[in-house]
DNA sequence: CGATTTTGACCAGCGC
DNA sequence: GCGCTGGTCAAAATCG
């Protein structure tokens, strides 16, 4: 397949810092004379910057945030400008590039691209830095702990919990992937390497992708999207710290494992539940 | 008029 | 070293 996703910058997070020439202080990042003074940014710094993909299904509601057709992303909580777009090769979609535009200074970045397994699910691919997260709550679902949830998660917790005329919401269930072989990524070129959700309900994510993925037909109907990814990239320490990251959520996190193990043994011919697995706890 | 989108060009990284 | 590709920039165009 595309071996550009093989040398997906991003995938080197986990490299030896100091071995990219980029973190070289006399890197010619620069050099544009074409642009005059203008300094182009330098890449962010491969170590400092995490992505996540995020699976949306392509749906009514999707253009609910502005009806700009074709490949617009879902809505969330932030705002985002887009800054590019480009054809990728080997899809017939091309990706859009944004760049958050919620407040100045806000690192998140995000591209936004069609599957080419599932056209009816888009893949978000979320990237922010280390150190400058998207401004989300870690404590969106610390039910226990006493921290108040910034206005960005509860309106989403608002939204998905208290709509009169709507029953309860179902437990979500979370599923969140890593991976970290290139073999792999042969089998989901898409997916773009690093990490993937397919589904949550935590953390930021929780505001980046609507509850009702876990409703959606299409996520239903696109299940293979899920199952075959959760075969293929099994559990690794980077998840660990992936979970440390996306937030305090040692149930889920608990419960994701039993998710994914469950996913990969069923990819195997061995049975799984098919109870909520994460958010019901009583 | 300000904010956003579009679009062409440029640059860096990687494979051959 | 060269070519290809993804990612980003910024001017121009468009929108509200």
């Amino acid at each position: 397949m595309d071996r550009r996703f093989h040398a997906n910058p991003f995938a080197h997070e986990h490299e030896d810092p100091g071995t990219s020439p980029e973190n070289s202080p006399d890197s010619p990042i620069s050099g544009d004379d074409s642009k005059g003074t203008i300094l182009r940014s330098p890449k962010k710094s491969k170590r400092s910057v995490q992505k996540r993909v995020v699976s949306v299904p392509i749906g009514g509601d999707v253009d609910g945030s502005r009806s700009k057709g074709d490949g617009y992303p879902p809505s969330d909580s932030w705002a985002w400008r887009k800054y590019g777009q480009k054809p990728i090769k080997g899809s017939p979609y091309p990706r859009g590039y944004y760049r958050c535009s919620s407040s100045k200074g806000c690192p998140a970045r995000k591209q936004v691209e069609r599957s080419r397994v599932d056209p009816t699910m888009m893949l978000i691919t979320y990237a922010f830095d280390h150190n400058h997260p998207l401004p989300v709550t870690k404590h969106h679902h610390s039910s226990s702990s006493s921290s108040a949830a910034p206005a960005v998660s509860s309106s989403i917790a608002a939204s998905a919990t208290s709509t009169p005329s709507s029953p309860p919401p179902p437990p979500h269930r979370l599923s969140v992937f890593t991976n970290h072989h290139p073999e792999e990524e042969d089998r989901f070129p898409e997916l773009g390497g690093d990490s993937v959700l397919a589904a949550a309900d935590f953390g930021w994510f929780s505001d980046v992708a609507s509850p009702t993925v876990f409703e959606s037909p299409a996520i239903a109907r696109s299940g293979h999207v899920e199952a075959d990814v959760a075969a293929l990239y099994p559990m690794g320490e980077e998840e660990e710290s992936l979970f440390a990251d996306l937030g305090e959520l040692p149930e889920c996190s608990v419960v994701f494992r039993r998710s994914f193990l469950e996913t990969t043994e069923s990819s195997r011919g061995c049975s799984i539940p098919a109870a909520p697995l994460c958010g019901s706890s009583g």
